[in-house]
DNA sequence: TACCAGGTAAAAA
DNA sequence: TTTTTACATGGT
């Protein structure tokens, strides 16, 4: 039985709650979707899973977000406001899209994407421990073959919450990811070599060598991408890409990504393919917004836009 | 069937 | 120092 607390966040503008969440649309609703309007997934709070469900309101220019956290009984109070911070971590609404528009209404391109896309955010994973693993398990296959791995992953280790008959799964946890034999983690489809670097990032944190929630606090993104790229099966692209989909660095840009490329060559190129050096170097007019512009050219395309 | 897909580390040259 | 290779799975 659950107790659901309800709370209302009013993000600054603008927000486009339905357009952010559509990444999460199709996919499994055991663990994280976004349907009829409600974008749902696990959470911890403190290491008890609740289900974090959010509904959208208002306005892109005045958004108002419902937010309910379905969790134990014996949750203290404390815990369960901890739901409002997840979704705002979750969601990006700390983003200053603002600040991201004006500085890009000088690439002709991105002026005319950004006004079509108005709102639009890349969300956060809840851990940057989860970023790092689905980072990892897309490093060289196709998203659609990682994506039905993470998927096994999750249902396989990932804690589990039960609401009314229906099971949700959360992303596993380093300890229990450590814990596993290689045999089982196979299962999910993974090579040995994937397993190799997940498990032993999962045992430095495990053993308290690695703090990767934190590895970021004070440092510049140069600096973090080091300290990722110091871990075996972590190069620049993984790390990078961890960056932006767990730690909100959106001066990371993974110029080495072929889809990214894809989408540069499409907007700035005629169609034709760059280099990861062409997307570097087209990407440095961006500044620190390098990153959340590349999003922003990805879901461009995705919407048909150009 | 063969090849490629949002890379990386280790071996070989 | 630069280039090649193994890796796992699913779609074409």
């Amino acid at each position: 039985m659950q107790f659901p607390l309800t709370g209302t966040i009013l993000p600054r503008g603008p927000f486009d709650f339905s357009r952010s969440m559509q990444i999460f649309s199709g996919g499994d609703p055991h663990i994280q979707n976004f349907a009829e309007g409600i974008f749902w997934q696990v959470v911890h709070l403190g290491t008890e899973p609740a289900l974090l469900c959010v509904r959208g309101r208002g306005d892109v220019e005045a958004p108002i977000l419902d937010y309910s956290v379905l969790a134990s009984p014996d949750l203290t109070l404390v815990q369960r406001t901890e739901g409002g911070r997840k979704a705002t971590r979750i969601l990006s609404l700390d983003i200053d899209l603002q600040t991201f528009y004006q500085e890009m209404q000088g690439d002709p391109v991105l002026a005319v994407i950004t006004r079509r896309l108005r709102g639009l955010v890349n969300p956060t994973t809840e851990s940057v421990f989860e970023a790092l693993v689905a980072s990892i398990i897309e490093q060289q296959i196709s998203l659609q073959v990682a994506w039905s791995m993470q998927e096994r992953l999750i249902h396989t280790f990932g804690g589990t919450i039960r609401i009314g008959t229906r099971t949700y799964f959360a992303f596993p946890s380093p300890q229990r990811l450590a814990g596993a034999s290689v045999e089982e983690v196979r299962t999910s489809g993974l090579s040995h070599r994937k397993i190799e670097y997940i498990q032993g990032i999962a045992r430095q944190i495990e053993e308290g060598a690695l703090d990767l929630e934190h590895l970021g606090d004070g440092k510049a993104t140069d600096e973090v991408m080091e300290s990722l790229m110091e871990l075996r099966g972590v190069g620049r692209w993984t790390a990078e890409l961890t960056m932006l989909r767990g730690m909100q660095r959106f001066d990371a840009f993974p110029a080495d990504d072929l889809g990214l490329r894809r989408h540069i060559g499409r907007f700035y190129r005629g169609g034709k393919g760059v280099s990861a050096d062409e997307a570097r170097t087209i990407a440095e007019r961006w500044g620190a917004w390098k990153g959340l512009a590349g999003y922003y050219l990805i879901v461009a395309d995705r919407e048909g836009l150009g």
